[in-house]
DNA sequence: GCGACAG
DNA sequence: ATCTTGTCGC
């Protein structure tokens, strides 16, 4: 697929809040893509300490069906440190990489982080989602700001995440008895049709199960 | 000032 | 992201 080049990513890091904040005024908060959805998109982000590398590995599936219909991988050198809110300057340029393999475009993109529920309101999720112009949700394993309450143990139970007063998102429950995702709005959706899409999308699209089961296998392998 | 902190 | 023991459930 094609993607817009915005910006340069090589900044420092107090550049990249800065522009963080333009860009944040940029997000599309409501359901802005044409119906229906047919193909949605899913991106795992990580790196490998021991390679100095970043990943991306994409899957594109049908909806609602959820078969595979196409694959892609990128890994380039880590070029960003980690620092806590300027997550997409370390990870969004490998993702492009594996996202411009694609040769179809997904008509919604589930990221491997926050969208809004960021204290910039500008997630990774939200970045990918105006480089690509496709409407994407932040789907992330754990909490970067907000707290939530009570929590319901089946599968599709919510709680409203809240951040300085503001609804940023949601925790899910994808399964039964298991830990939940938090799901946040990136660009052109709305949350409430973010999370629907999520919980949907979750047989296929299982992060904290798949990320359990990668890191049981790496360390088993070890062994 | 202290603690928290996506992957 | 990664490391790590015992425990629970299918």
């Amino acid at each position: 697929m094609k993607i817009t080049k915005l910006h340069e990513w090589n900044l420092a890091p107090r550049e990249a809040i800065e522009l963080q904040k333009q860009l944040a005024y940029e997000v599309v908060t409501r359901d802005e893509f044409d119906a229906p959805i047919k193909t949605v998109a899913g991106i795992d982000l990580g790196i490998d300490v021991k390679n100095d590398t970043c990943r991306a590995v994409v899957v594109v599936l049908n909806f609602p069906q959820l078969d595979l219909i196409e694959t892609a991988e990128a890994i380039l050198p880590i070029q960003f440190p980690y620092v806590p809110g300027l997550l997409s300057f370390r990870e969004t340029p490998v993702a492009v990489v594996a996202l411009e393999k694609l040769t179809v475009t997904p008509d919604l993109i589930l990221c491997d982080g926050q969208g809004i529920a960021h204290p910039r309101r500008f997630g990774i999720a939200c970045h990918i989602g105006l480089i690509t112009g496709v409407p994407s949700v932040g789907v992330a394993k754990s909490l970067l700001v907000g707290k939530y309450g009570s929590l319901g143990l089946t599968r599709g139970s919510t709680a409203p995440l809240i951040h300085q007063n503001e609804r940023v998102g949601v925790a899910l429950r994808t399964k039964d008895n298991t830990q939940p995702v938090y799901v946040s709005a990136g660009h052109k959706i709305s949350l409430e049709t973010a999370t629907g899409y999520v919980l949907q999308c979750a047989p296929k699209y299982r992060l904290p199960e798949t990320t359990r089961l990668a890191d049981k296998m790496a360390s088993y392998r070890k062994k």
